[in-house]
DNA sequence: GCTGATATACCACTTTTCTGGAATATCCGT
DNA sequence: ACGGATATTCCAGAAAAGTGGTATATCAGC
């Protein structure tokens, strides 16, 4: 819920009045698990879809929205989108790609954590164009909703949003279940998706000393750079890292920065200076 | 929890036969508001890591640990780190620099949900150094641990762990807990750090032709193809490439698609084939 | 003790990329 | 209409990376 720090008064504060006890036994818990398993069991797009569309309602939501912050006409069907929102919201909104300059998205690259609509004024600044789609998106029924952030480096920004028609107050109760849902409904759409997959079998792997190469390589340092690092000679440096490229199968070593970032082997905190 | 795609069996859907329902009744929720508020009226670092010693405890782990994953030793303050770590383990660990290619990290730039650290091996390659360190922590009592992924576009990218000593057993039930309560100390270490106040610098920008040849360039296209592809000369190619190295202040190609890739101008799925 | 994977080292040759300096045409906002 | 950013093109030498073949020592596992 936080993003600037500045000593912005936090409105996560209250999550503790939130929580009505009345709700709990079993309610909460056993709504979480249930929707954990239908999110988990889902194999396609639409099993997810079908998942979120119930969701969205037993959590006392109307609409919700699972996207990756791009341009969808361009992006096409790479990019991740489930949504229910009504049609000609979602057409205006595509046609413009305002899924890259939404306000709702830029909130969410500044937090972790899910936050509420009505906050955003308070903590970016909102041009014209900003305000403009809001209202428009309040006349045609969106009003207040809960996004949860979900940033995964190196891929596509995005994020899952819970949203009610205008007028109608979120469920405050239901919200960190909500949070939970929208980081665990993401996650399903990756892997659903397929986003970071080579299609490799066996999955390539380095050894410690290649890595080390490849590491340093992506810091911009020269082979011969690298063999005074690693104290080898600079035929070796080169040796480790092509041997590198035939294990990922890619012939520059540009490409090995990208694989190994891909699968895990290294990741760009590795690689930036920092 | 999920990562590499591949129809890789779930390990999050047994989540709902985790929360067992004896722990209902008050407990669970109640312990969540304690701890919310708890960590939202931190206002220093040393009230959240009280915090968060206090509510590692109640949650059933030994250690915490919040951190960015950065060279510790070189960027000083500016990082944000707490943990409880037995001090001989930080001081090996600070000593390697071993934040920026621990397992647990590279695993948590690869997810948007919280994982037990025993999946590792099946989601990411590890090397024998990998191995020797994950077994070194356990010789010195680190044993299983449930980390969660904190990553902001355009920050140093985190994570908070949960740790329990070796041999002793995560506590499942606790983990939907764990999950949201690291998400939102993560969040209030960003508020009392002030990181977001510190990104003053505007970050670089490239044109729309620079942004498209370095696209081609990291699907491996040499600069002659990509120029066959685009209409242009080869040279305008290499020119485009070059002004966005000098936009990003780096003096190789390879190291524009790794800062393209850090703050969000290109994506991995933009690189990756298929 | 054998085998395979790893780390190390060297050479010769080709291709690609980087560096530096210059110039013209277009598009956009004021 | 004008200034500034952008897109495009050309040249040439220097530096780096890729290609292909070979070889030795170590270490772990069978």
């Amino acid at each position: 819920m936080e993003c600037q720090g500045k000593g912005v008064r936090r409105d996560n504060g209250d999550l503790g009045r939130r929580l009505r006890p009345e709700l709990c036994p079993m309610g909460i818990l056993s709504l979480l698990s249930r929707f954990v398993t239908l999110i988990n069991s889902a194999q396609s797009a639409g099993d997810l879809e079908s998942a979120l569309v119930q969701i969205c309602i037993e959590l006392g939501f109307q609409y919700f929205a699972l996207t990756h912050h791009v341009d969808i006409l361009r992006a096409g069907a790479r990019a991740i989108r489930l949504h229910n929102y009504p049609n000609r919201w979602a057409d205006y909104y595509d046609s413009r790609a305002l899924g890259v300059s939404d306000p709702v998205h830029r909130m969410s690259h500044t937090t972790r954590v899910g936050f509420q609509w009505s906050i955003i004024p308070d903590r970016i600044p909102l041009t014209r164009n900003d305000k403009l789609m809001l209202s428009l998106g309040r006349d045609q029924g969106i009003g207040d909703g809960f996004t949860i952030p979900a940033n995964v480096p190196g891929e596509a920004r995005g994020s899952v949003s819970f949203v009610n028609a205008t007028g109608r107050p979120l469920p405050v109760d239901m919200l960190p279940v909500a949070e939970l849902i929208g980081g665990f409904a993401f996650e399903a759409a990756r892997r659903i998706w397929g986003v970071r997959s080579l299609n490799v079998n066996p999955p390539p792997s380095l050894t410690d000393r290649q890595r080390d190469c490849v590491l340093w390589a992506g810091r911009g340092k020269g082979d011969w750079e690298i063999s005074r690092i690693l104290d080898v000679s600079e035929e070796t440096v080169t040796r480790h890292i092509t041997h590198g490229c035939g294990r990922y199968g890619v012939n520059k070593r540009a490409l090995l920065f990208i694989r190994t970032l891909a699968d895990g082997t290294l990741t760009l905190e590795d690689f930036l200076p920092g």
